[in-house]
DNA sequence: CGCGAGATTGAGGCAATTCAACATCGGTGG
DNA sequence: CCACCGATGTTGAATTGCCTCAATCTCGCG
């Protein structure tokens, strides 16, 4: 049996969970599946609301967020493509899982991944790894938290994803540039700053000549080996 | 084929990844693995040293930490009985495991768990449960981190240690008694504080008829409610 | 043009840190 | 036996980094 058409472009195909299933379960899956867009701060998977569907995240990122009961918030991970998004097996924890830019996503009905997680032992694999991963960068984000200044805090953040937009990054180059995912207010959720906090130690970066910053969303980041530094990584 | 004696019983065998084995398995594995105990403080697996062997954790608490160069350091998991302890293949991740208390464990060469993991689909998915309950941990921890004031945070950690002590404990009782398993500094260690904080905080607790403490490491909960409530949870 | 959302910048306050002194306890040896 | 020591914990005073509150700026949009 073939690959489905659109699965052979696809890069959840070769990087994502899919690369794991073989051509008849990707045509199976293919049935239920739909690609479709998504608008920037549309809920993924309602914090206690009924998980009704996975996705694969093609383009875009993804929020994890938790929140107490008095409005504090704080981001627990951030999902880029071709990660899936969604939790297999049941899940004790709660996190709230939110667009944070516009997304395109291949989504499946619940049931029909479930069903492929029990038969397919390489999908387990692969969700296994993910896990491994995201379980890696939640512990690298702890020592964030817990143990940075806040301008350390904002470099770790800008040199996460000057990385993660373009993975050559750490070998220093001429200007890495790119649109912030986030907002101030969104950033500050993440390092757990206010978001006055992150304007003024981003205008210190600007300052100091590690970064330009044309728009306050767009950044060029001109001495990736300085900000590496500041992020104490 | 018999179940080994010593894995008869053993809580691994129950709640730990063993339980995912079959007999002839367990006693395969029982051929190359080793009961002791070790003492406080004592590395379980190098932070960048090579990792040559896995444990399950029998009793006793693990901590896991990561190290910045200038020496600040901080707490990213901690591991009870009967957990896993030991990263399942390759990691790009820097974590540092070592015992909080005396612990006993049950120990394996890496090789024989790594055969295993290829053979046992259940195994697999014993481990991507342990992931995802770790990853569950860690996010919740991230909360904390990034959100809460001082005494919310010990609070936060006390009702950690003392519900999983004593996991009938959230439904209020009269009086849960504890030894804490940390330190004050490593206690600080794992809520981004400073141990002088951690003190106070504590110090404040006791005043106010939280918790009692009849030496530095004994701790009872006299209102387990009154501690949910200042941890925000 | 006026409006509102998002961002920047400043001033003042407070929570947690830093620095420092003191208390407690177990071990060790005169 | 008790004096001494180091490790661990507690408490106080001063400092500071971040937060809070507030004013101002920019930009897209009806």
């Amino acid at each position: 049996m073939e690959v489905p058409a659109v699965c052979q472009a696809c890069e959840a195909r070769h990087r994502g969970v899919c690369g794991a299933l073989k051509p008849e379960e990707l045509a199976y899956l293919n049935r239920f599946s739909s690609r479709r867009t998504v608008e920037t701060g549309a809920e993924l998977a309602g914090d206690s609301a009924e998980i009704t569907a996975y996705c694969n995240l093609l383009s875009g990122v993804v929020k994890l967020t938790k929140t107490l009961h008095d409005g504090r918030q704080q981001i627990v991970g951030l999902q880029f493509a071709p990660d899936f998004v969604g939790r297999p097996l049941g899940s004790q924890s709660t996190v709230d899982a939110q667009t944070a830019t516009r997304v395109s996503i291949c989504s499946f009905p619940k049931s029909a991944i479930d069903r492929m997680i029990d038969r397919s032992p390489q999908l387990r694999e692969r969700l296994l790894d993910q896990t491994l991963k995201e379980l890696d960068e939640a512990r690298e984000w702890m020592m964030t938290l817990g143990r940075k200044m806040a301008d350390e805090k904002v470099a770790s953040f800008l040199y996460l994803i000057a990385t993660h937009f373009d993975p050559e990054a750490p070998g220093a180059e001429d200007g890495i540039c790119f649109d912030l995912p986030l907002s101030r207010g969104e950033i500050a959720d993440f390092l757990g700053l206010t978001l006055e906090t992150v304007s003024r130690q981003l205008s210190k970066l600007r300052k100091d000549g590690v970064i330009l910053m044309e728009a306050p969303r767009s950044v060029t980041v001109t001495d990736i080996k300085q900000l590496r530094c500041r992020a104490c990584i």
